[in-house]
DNA sequence: AACGCGTGGGT
DNA sequence: TACCCAAGCGT
């Protein structure tokens, strides 16, 4: 744990993160610089203390695997990613391993994480850090914002979990915290790219070292105790300055979102046509494709839009293959 | 802004 | 059973 760079005497104990003294957020009048807010420093005592020991934590972790992590991690259950994240570093330990080899391959590879486009995304990523940025993960947020299936998430997260740097990474779990903490209310508005990084950058320290560990605790904190449906509010480090604690745990009022439906779409259909063409070691014919659905129209439907996607290749002899 | 895009475990 | 959910992105 490094210091913070303020011109405030050092008041430490240990290598545990500075202690404040716990005020909310706001202006020092007698310095005329901004506060820590109050959330920082029990956060990062409990991250230090209880973070899981996840594969991409490790120390000496490339920002390469930062981001193909950070990839399989969008919309994808951490359990499932860990053994999917080792077999795929095992194979490709960096971009220009990952550009050598075909985006079918890493379709393939990909397996059964869901959303296969991510992995031709991601293969598209390496071809481009090794061809434009000289095979180095970008650390600038254009540059990473510019990468195939890198968004507002994912590129701030590469600042801070890859480089170490000050960025304000919000995800779904951010938003759900910060909602309670610090608004009072039961879970997140609507997202808002605009509004959920100006009130993560509220609340995040000044520098980068108590920043990118802020931003980490926060997220753990969001996925393990202060959880969507069953919140662990007796084992929260944040109990003591919990806005929606002290109302009294309102329920939420806003408007609810509607789950998307997944049973007979065409997402059901395409997962299964994608599951024929990874088990096959080959380009297989369109009989094969026909048995996994029996409505013709919409087994059609989908498997042209896996060939507008590119995940799926239609080759001159009419079989189809996974994409070279 | 709202929707399409996989998968499998939990309730 | 039929939902809901899990570190989003692209359009």
């Amino acid at each position: 744990m490094t210091t913070r760079s303020t011109s405030r005497p050092a008041a430490r104990s240990g290598s545990r993160p500075t202690s404040d003294d716990g005020r909310a957020a706001g202006v020092d009048r007698a310095a005329g610089v901004a506060s820590e807010s109050a959330l920082v420093t029990p956060l990062l005592s409990w991250f230090a203390a209880e973070a899981r020991s996840l594969p991409w934590r490790a120390s000496g972790t490339s920002p390469w695997a930062v981001l193909v992590s950070e990839v399989m991690l969008q919309q994808t259950p951490v359990n499932r990613v860990e053994p999917a994240y080792r077999a795929w570093l095992d194979r490709w330990p960096d971009p220009a391993s990952l550009a050598g080899d075909s985006a079918g391959e890493a379709v393939r590879m990909w397996g059964k994480l869901g959303y296969p486009g991510r992995a031709l995304r991601l293969h598209a990523c390496a071809v481009a850090i090794t061809d434009v940025h000289a095979g180095v993960v970008p650390s600038d947020l254009d540059a990473l914002l510019a990468l195939p299936g890198v968004g507002a998430y994912t590129a701030r997260a590469v600042q801070a979990f890859a480089y170490h740097r000050r960025s304000a990474v919000v995800d779904t779990n951010i938003r759900r915290v910060l909602a309670r903490a610090v608004h009072g209310s039961g879970q997140a508005g609507p997202p808002s790219t605009t509004r959920d990084l100006t009130a993560m950058e509220s609340v995040l320290p000044a520098s980068d070292d108590r920043a990118w560990r802020f931003c980490a605790a926060i997220m753990e904190l969001g996925a393990v105790v202060c959880a969507a449906a069953k919140p662990s509010c007796d084992r929260c480090p944040l109990a003591p300055q919990c806005a929606w604690r002290a109302a009294g745990y309102p329920t939420y009022d806003g408007p609810v979102a509607r789950g998307q439906r997944f049973a007979g779409t065409d997402r059901q259909v395409r997962g299964r046509l994608m599951d024929v063409l990874r088990a096959a070691s080959g380009p297989v014919r369109q009989e094969a494709l026909d048995v996994v659905w029996p409505d013709v129209m919409q087994r059609q439907r989908a498997q042209d839009s896996l060939v507008a996607d590119g995940l799926v290749d239609p080759l001159p002899d009419g079989r189809f293959a996974l994409p070279t």
